[in-house]
DNA sequence: TATGAATGAGCGTTCATTCAT
DNA sequence: TATGAATGAACGCTCATTCAT
């Protein structure tokens, strides 16, 4: 029933996404504007909002995009041999979410999306996160006494906890990997045999 | 050294704070405006710029605040004898953190922060919540082979995990607390082999 | 010549023109869309602008059309007998063109012009205004020093007046008709020295 | 109690009004851009919305001095003694007033105002002009038997008719004056002694 | 004729923050 | 301390009209 979408929309579409990557790698996600965008795609403003209801809606594509690129990356990757491979395995997908404040924010934001069904390329993100974790802990060396799924869901509470941490003035000294670690070994590694 | 607190600018600063508080009470926090708080506290707007130095300190009181309530009732409370009391001590605090998306916005981006000066009221929050959980799960039939400040630290990962999710359209069927209850189970409870 | 109408053009034309007339009579004229018009047609944007050279032209038409039902009415009427029964002759024109402001405006842009070709339908009604009431003029008890057409370019003159003032916040009290019986009192009347 | 406006406002309402003359003066008013207005006048775009609710509210005021100034000079004029040196006498308003379609259609949508107290300048206006003619016929060679200020009202009437014309295809030939002379000489002159 | 994505110029808005008085 | 006018940089929006298919 919904009318199929013509070539020329993605054609517009796929210029408007070019012109901001664009933008994005010279000058940072924060800066991005909107104007610049369709300056740079050669349309009109009007265009813009025909596609996308406002900026952020953009901003959240593009975020989420990037991190499904991590997230492919990761899904690669060989189940991790134990905590510190896991969060090896993390580690460039922790340095994108952290590497400007501004993008954590949004992602912070977007990660418990908007209500509704229009839930955002961020958010879904973080449900596929969990898809690739509890692939890797359901067969390596961690806890079997709660499910892959459920132990996944925690990695991502101690990976938000530890980049909030990052970014806390108190915590600048040790680095945001150190702090997962600990987290990790606690929560993973399998219960003592013998306390 | 610390020049003495004039009694014009206590007047000034509670005038202020009464009026956010009743701007909050009727909208909602997330719809306070410096320029309604002046008005109903009766001065201008520069004023409140020479009382705090920006909105946010403001904001970062009114909501800090709030939890130091929640806190103080959760302080004098015995400690829980297992999850789900823990979970029911939290119950009022996690409600009014999430009771506004904002609020919980907010929180979110003052989280991750331990007690220190210059830290602002949400951040010391914290510290108090991790300092109040250690002081339960010290003495209960929790885990005991990671510190109880590590674990206070998890619970405090794991409440945020839930209460993001309870903002997520995707999540909105199981409650909050439901959710905390299986996160913290796996968390605090002793490892089975140790039992 | 004049190549001969297609009967899919009519059909075509008729759609649009009952969706603008169910649009107008939901929500006022002001508020119509050509957007929602075609919608509500079932044709596309752009078929709209091939059957009318812009939006102007739709609402003129509309306008225009009402205008005319009103002509219609009032020329079937015989000639009233006095400046009273006169203006009561004209109160239901009259009120259509004052009851939405939009429409009022619309009409006053489209005024002073007598009947010929590529006029727009409204400036049309002007023209048939004039004749009609010139037709009432003629042998009532008026004035009869200057020609019918003069008098009735007065009274519409008098009535674009009384109508201005009705949505002028400065004159609220008075209604308009009231107003226009001293315009038209002075206008009409035989001049007394004459009697 | 409405607080006494400080010099410092008035100055930059009165940049702003000399930024929006200097524009006017060079390229009309329909051409004038808010954005050009406070590049011009070296302020904040926030700053102009601080001092008019919108553009049309400098509009109505730019207007509506000019209309002002022009029925200042008709104030000192002496009564005229007939309806030529009548429609002489306000001949440069007129011209004013039609030198450009887009004034004549903000006079014509602001005479009769917005409701509410927030009269404009322009509808002010239309009172004054009342006012001037009314002192000028009560001396003059004009009828009698109705009253100075009803003469006025039907020339500003008839006035606005013939303007109305001058902007119609179809009278672009006879030029406004010469219309208004024929309105004036039926309303305004005395009724023959003898019929 | 019909389609519907694209246009486009400028207005109005936002509101925390600054700064001269 | 107190004042409140001014700042400012985008964003969002409008929506009739055009034009390539």
């Amino acid at each position: 029933m919904g009318k199929p979408i013509q070539k020329r929309t993605l054609v517009t579409r796929g210029k408007l996404i070019a012109a901001a990557e664009e933008i994005i790698s010279a000058r940072g996600y924060e800066d991005m504007r909107v104007e610049e965008v369709v300056q740079k795609a050669g349309v009109a403003k009007g265009t813009f909002f025909a596609h996308f209801p406002d900026k952020d809606a953009l901003m959240d594509l593009m975020i989420g995009g990037r991190i499904d690129t991590e997230l492919d990356r990761m899904a690669q990757l060989p189940a991790p041999g134990g905590v510190d491979e896991l969060i090896r395995n993390m580690t460039p997908l922790l340095n994108f979410m952290t590497h400007e404040r501004y993008v954590f924010d949004v992602i912070l934001r977007h990660s418990g999306a908007a209500a509704r069904e229009d839930i955002g390329a961020i958010a879904r993100t973080f449900g596929r996160q969990i898809d690739v974790m509890a692939a890797w802990l359901a067969g390596g060396p961690f806890r079997k006494d709660v499910s892959p799924h459920l132990l996944a869901d925690g990695i991502q509470a101690f990976a938000v906890q530890a980049m909030a941490l990052h970014f806390c003035a108190l915590h600048n000294g040790e680095p945001m990997t150190e702090r997962l670690v600990v987290y990790l070994d606690a929560w993973l590694t399998p219960p003592p045999s013998a306390a």
